[in-house]
DNA sequence: CTCTAAACAGAAATAATTTCCATTTGGCAA
DNA sequence: TTGCCAAATGGAAATTATTTCTGTTTAGAG
């Protein structure tokens, strides 16, 4: 916890109980959540938590490195801790996609400035999604994976 | 155009005025569209196209393969024409941020069931952004580029 | 040419997201 | 510690995006 609010302090953001209980969310919860789920995880906890600054605030965590927003093909806005330590520079992330666990991938394979297909790389969008390695020993029957193989 | 039609029909799709004009709306615009875009582009044209059925027909001609959901880290809506043929299997799409000409990525430099970070890969989403070659020619200046580095 | 499943039109409902503004508060400076 | 003020909060309301529904039309197989 605290590291992730030195985050907040070195942005200049100020730390405030909601946003210490949104941490504190995601840091139990390790699945992605949208704001929705978040308004529904902490309301009634800490009195009402109106979407707005749930929006405003899942923003503020997610510009100083708290969270990261997952990437699918839907595009459904989802949100993420960050498992990248402070100042740590480019990396994406790996989400399993049976316990929703987050990997952090440092060194991408696509690393701007390389050439692909004739252009130069300027910027990538990456987001894996896998097997943990606890996950993968569980499910060997390759049923649920077809079902989630689309989802991006 | 008629390739594109091709893959309408192969999946059993009906060819109909408005999956045309939309078809012929992508081939035309070589950028990337909202639904808004294309409503508002088609307006007036052939009479009124309402947004219930333009969401209905960018969904139809995704699902065939005749246009793509461009992927960025905001998540907007936005679609732009597949550059792969009838049949092609896994690839990628490469976007000049500067004239938005839309490349093909074939060979993927991520597979599939190899090992990420302990994970074992089964999905993956991968937006590349970059500048084509005679973009690249025009802007030695790297201003814009930084610009356009945060948009995915 | 007929028939039928698929597509269309558009109103209306629903859900997501942003804007606004009055009130409160974290954290720095005195 | 106390007071100040920019930043954060709360929540209503506006706006925008998306889906659902229903009756009508049409592409294209036979």
């Amino acid at each position: 916890m605290e590291e992730h609010l030195e985050k907040l302090r070195a942005s200049g953001r100020k730390v405030t109980p909601r946003r210490k209980a949104i941490i504190q969310l995601f840091l139990q919860e390790q699945s992605d959540l949208s704001p929705q789920d978040v308004q529904e995880a902490l309301s009634g906890a800490t009195g009402q938590f109106g979407l707005p600054g749930i929006y405003r605030n899942l923003e503020v965590l997610t510009t100083c490195g708290i969270l990261f927003r997952v990437v699918t093909y839907g595009g459904e806005r989802r949100y993420a801790l960050c498992k990248a330590g402070h100042g740590e520079g480019h990396h994406h992330h790996i989400v399993c996609i049976a316990c929703r666990k987050v990997g952090k991938v440092s060194d991408c394979l696509y690393k701007d400035g390389m050439m692909v297909e004739g252009f130069r790389l300027v910027s990538h969008v990456v987001q894996l999604n896998g097997l943990c390695e606890s996950c993968a020993r569980e499910k060997n029957d390759l049923s649920a994976l077809q079902e989630l193989r689309q989802q991006g």
